[in-house]
RNA sequence: GCGAAAGUAGCUCAUUUGGUAGAGCACGACCUUGCCAAGGUCGGGGUGGCCGGUUCGAGCCCGGUCUUUCGCUCCA
């Protein structure tokens, strides 16, 4: 455990001292749980993405990708039940540092009184009564003095000794227009907390212009915003993320078949980047959110244990439905399938969904945790040690390192030459300094998987060495062939 | 939010009891070497997180503050 932890902060520093990730604002001592992702992390997070998009859009016939607004009309998330169910009064106990939403900390002492007898019954209406009207005007100051002045205790610390209590919204807000005075509710739009919401507002658009047949999916790569409590562990919560989503509309009644084909199909997914199988774990939810027949997580294995990396829900008609009755715009599908059954179409109807949801940022620190490795390449007469990053080929920021081996006699020219050739159909780094080997290192602290060294033999029979990061073997080849190599490796 | 620890050069760290900061790596120049890091010479770089107090004098003592890390708490 303390190794596991000692490894997370080293790849931490690692992140930072490569230029993958920077704590955000840093010269202003940094944001709490914001990053920004640097000159390689932003090459291999849109590395991870482009190899997602493909596997979802390209390589499946009836899916098709969508980018829509960050801004969505606020009865949106009234419709998705994010105003609703996520921006509850809480307050906290100080001896106990118990968290108690207001609600139900009045509520559970009602039942208690209830319990006791008539006289107390009325009482705890009256108390309730009390806090609905509270509730509704917002007077966080008069509830709190309702919770002292009925002496309502906490059931950990038995005391009455509580903070104030304070409103946590899951979602970010901001006023739309640019001279609306800031109080005023109807102004007031959300960053988007997820980006599904996005998908199931445009999926009769997409359905009938893309003339989409069920089952299809939607997918969609971008940025979502959740005021987390606690927001920690690098990039593994942030409070700004990107979410890479899928959502599959299927014919209602054959949701149980789709979901655990996608169950599996995501599985795969990750395991064709050649990461390990026994790293990764299904855990299913037994307590469902509000809108979910039936969900699971993928769980990665990270330095800090098994966590969610993916969620696949089965996210039932929920979210259409909501949309339906909320925007007074019908949200079905006309079937024209057979129904063996009865012999007729299918007919209208709301079509049930599978999500498939993926942190990008989470997935990015999976890729990169399994990827870092400490090596003891100590002998004999020598201590000696490497860092590398074993990142799938095709997914490594830079896929090849032209380096001549000294920087006269020509040879810096035949590199420009190689780099002239490459560049254009894979990132390529050019480096003339300092000895063959250190170069060799840096790149393995990059995971760039090739490099390729030009020496005195190119001039005269037109090969060059290639290095192989993970073995550090390395063979002669002509230069000719070298494209041809980095791109069998990173197709 | 609570508790604990930490904050000195780009990075990793030193500076015994308070006397105005050093090393290695990294970086720049030159020389040397030339297929797996750490050769030589020279050089640039620090208002010691920030603010205040004690003191003749503070990186070191005291207070506050910010940030980070760890644990608890919270989490669709």
């Amino acid at each position: 455990m303390a190794n596991d932890s000692n490894k997370f902060q080293a790849i931490i520093s690692h992140c930072k001292e490569y230029g993958f990730i920077f704590p955000s604002s840093e010269i202003y001592d940094g944001l709490q749980a914001v990053y920004d992702y640097g000159q390689m992390g932003s090459e291999l997070k849109k590395n991870i993405k482009d190899y997602w998009w493909k596997s979802m859009t390209q390589l499946h016939d009836n899916i098709v990708g969508i980018d829509a607004a960050i801004f969505m009309h606020p009865t949106t998330w009234k419709a998705s039940g994010h105003v609703e169910n996520f921006n509850d009064p809480m307050i906290d106990n100080k001896d106990s540092n118990k968290r108690y939403r207001v609600d139900h900390l009045i509520e559970g002492f009602a039942e208690e009184l209830r319990a006791k007898g008539e006289k107390e019954s009325n009482e705890a209406d009256n108390l309730l009564g009390q806090m609905e009207s509270l509730l509704a005007k917002d007077d966080f100051a008069g509830l709190k003095s309702l919770i002292e002045t009925n002496n309502i205790k906490c059931a950990v610390s038995d005391t009455c000794n509580w903070t104030d209590i304070r409103q946590f919204n899951l979602m970010f807000s901001t006023e739309f227009g640019s001279t609306v005075s800031s109080d005023d509710e109807d102004n007031k739009v959300y960053l988007r907390p997820e980006t599904a919401q996005g998908i199931f507002v445009n999926f009769l658009n997409v359905q009938k212009t893309g003339r989409m047949k069920i089952p299809f999916g939607i997918a969609q790569i971008g940025k979502a915003f959740r005021n987390e409590i606690v927001a920690r562990q690098f990039i593994f919560r942030m409070r700004e993320f990107e979410q890479m989503e899928m959502q599959f509309f299927i014919r209602p009644g054959t949701q149980k078949e789709w979901y655990e084909k996608w169950k599996t199909t995501r599985l795969e997914w990750h395991k064709s980047l050649g990461m390990p199988a026994e790293k990764y774990r299904y855990h299913d939810h037994v307590k469902l959110a509000h809108y979910a027949d039936a969900a699971c997580d993928i769980e990665f294995e990270f330095p800090i244990g098994f966590k969610e990396l993916e969620g696949i829900h089965s996210r039932t008609d929920f979210d259409l439905k909501q949309h339906q009755e909320f925007s007074k715009k019908k949200q079905q599908y006309f079937d024209n399938d057979i129904d063996p059954t009865t012999g007729k179409a299918y007919g209208n109807y709301i079509p049930y969904v599978i999500e498939t949801s993926i942190g990008l940022d989470r997935m990015f620190l999976a890729v990169m945790s399994h990827a870092y490795e400490e090596q003891d390449l100590s002998t004999a007469e020598k201590k000696d040690s490497r860092v590398v990053l074993k990142f799938p080929a095709k997914l490594s920021p830079i896929k090849l390192a032209v380096l001549p081996l000294t920087k006269k006699d020509g040879l810096p020219e035949i590199a420009e030459q190689i780099m002239a050739d490459c560049k254009a159909d894979f990132r390529c780094f050019y480096e003339e300094k300092d000895s063959i080997g250190k170069r060799y290192r840096r790149m393995d602290a990059l995971g760039t998987p090739f490099c390729v060294t030009v020496d005195h033999q190119t001039k005269e029979d037109n090969t060059v060495t290639i290095r192989h990061r993970d073995s550090m073997d390395q063979e002669r080849v002509s230069i000719e062939k070298l494209k041809n190599i980095v791109l069998n490796a990173i197709a």
